[in-house]
Formats: structure tokens, sequence, C-alpha cells
DNA sequence: CCTTGACTTAGAGTTAACTCAAAAGTTTAT
DNA sequence: ATAAACTTTTGAGTTAACTCTAAGTCAAGG
């Protein structure tokens, strides 16, 4: 027995607003999303699932053409498992890289802050002196 | 004895368009660029500086608007220093949590890869079955 | 002298990813 | 039973950050 919800609840489950889970259903995010006999979307827990994990693709910088890709691999059947895993890796490692690179320029950074604080130092001294004056 | 750079040079320096060059100068971004005779742009060591700068700052993440009030705050000179570093700072610890969240995000994706190898086995196996009846 | 190519401006066009509006049907609360 | 709050669709509007186009000026090479 599968409950079913409506597109508000979903939105507020998954934190994505009404406008954009009708968007991604169109743009082929999502595939097959139930209807009542008003022809009202019906959504199942396995969608809140695949919506939960399009959220984590998205959280870690995936584009939505890359999602897409995806989510029609995932339509073809367990015969894209392995495709779809060669995708996810590769994802993974890009992210790792990105992390690097975002944490070396954010070390960059510091050492920018740290001159900042040098350069205050000297120009609280100048102002000192000419309160001295 | 400054040499200064025509837009070009600095265009391939920076690894910036000469388009995105002049558009940063229109929005703000860089102020002062010098001008020759015939009122073509002269890039300084300094601006060539200010420009890796704020390409670090792009590199992590922080909005055209962001840097263009710090580059209004530069403009006003020695006495917005504390305010600038200020706001470095804030963008410093902003990028630290957005680090920790990808970083948190991707170890989940990282246990889906182990699902999906899961699945692929399983379904390695059903194939193997049908080849076999 | 003429063409090629770098430079100028103002302003239009692009892309991604939403976000909203309008018009109409449906369900719920009173 | 009727108003308020939901749902539907199509298609237009928004924002950030570029990116390009047109129309023009200027200097150097053949």
């Amino acid at each position: 027995m599968k409950k079913l919800l409506t597109i508000r609840q979903v939105a507020e489950i998954t934190k994505l607003s009404v406008h954009t889970l009708r968007y991604y259903e169109q743009i082929g995010l999502l595939s097959s999303i139930g209807r009542d006999k008003n022809g009202y979307r019906c959504y199942s827990s396995e969608d809140i699932t695949w919506i939960e994990f399009l959220t984590r693709l998205k959280a870690t910088g995936m584009s939505i053409n890359k999602m897409i890709e995806i989510a029609e691999l995932r339509r073809q059947g367990d015969s894209t498992l392995n495709a779809r895993r060669v995708l996810m890796e590769e994802h993974y490692q890009e992210v790792q890289e990105q992390i690097a690179d975002l944490q070396k320029n954010l070390d960059l950074l510091a050492h920018k802050i740290v001159i900042y604080k040098e350069m205050e130092t000297i120009y609280e001294l100048g102002q000192k002196k000419k309160c001295e004056e």
C-alpha cells in the first residue's frame, strides 16, 4: 500500500518549489509522475527518493543537462547501470578536484587577509600620529 | 618606470577575455584604468594585481555584486581597510562552510556509487542466468 | 593609398536555472 | 452553496555573468 503525495507536500519535503517540481518534470528530470482522476500529480516514495538524489547531485554542482542525461539512462532500465555508475564516478572525481582548487584559492585569500591586517596597523599608526601633531 | 599593457596583453595574462575586461570596468570592478593619447586602455602592474585578486574572489564563488562592493570600498582609500578585511573574513567563513557541505554531499554520493555497483552485480547475474536458460 | 587588425562605444543577445502570470477546473471549509 | 485554497497548462519574465555586434577611430605593412 503506497501512500501518494500532492505536489505541495513534495515541495515541503524536498524544499523545492511547486514551480520547480513541474519544471523538473517538463525538462525530463522526473518521469512518469502519476496522476489522479483529475490530472493532479501523485508522487510516490520512489519519486521522493529520486528527487533527493537529484538534489544531492545539484548540491555538488552538477548541471541540469548532466542530470537529464542520467535521468534518461535511468529510464532505459537496469542495462544502463554501468554507464550511470561511470558518470557518477567521473562526477565524483571532478568535485574532489573542485574542492581542492577551492581550498587552494581560499588559502591564498587567507594570506591576503593577513596583509590587510598589516596595512590596517600601518594606517592606524599614521592616524595616531596625525592626532598627536 | 612602469610598463603599461594593452587590453589584449592583459587578457592573455589574466585569462579573461577583452570583452570581460571592458565589462568589469563598466560595472565598477576596475577603476581608473589609464588611457593613451587615442583613448586606448593602458593597464599598470597594480591593475593586474587587482584583477588577479578579483579572479581569486571569483574562484571562491564570490558574486560580482559583492566584488563591486569591495571595489567601491577600495576606491575610498585606506580608511576602509578594516571594513574590507571584515568582508573578506566573512567570505572566508562562508566558503569554508560551503566546502564542508560539498564534501558531505559528495560522501553521500560515494555511498550511492557503492549501491550502483551492487545493483550492477545483481543485474549481471540475472543476465548470466538468462544466457544459461 | 589601402587593407588588416587592434582599439573604442553603446547596446543587443545568450545561457542556465528557475519563477511567475493568466485562465480555468477542483476540493475543502463554513 | 459559495469562497478560499488547491491544482492544471502554456508561455512569458527574471537574474547573473557574460558575450557579441555594429559602427567607428587609429597605426602599421605592402
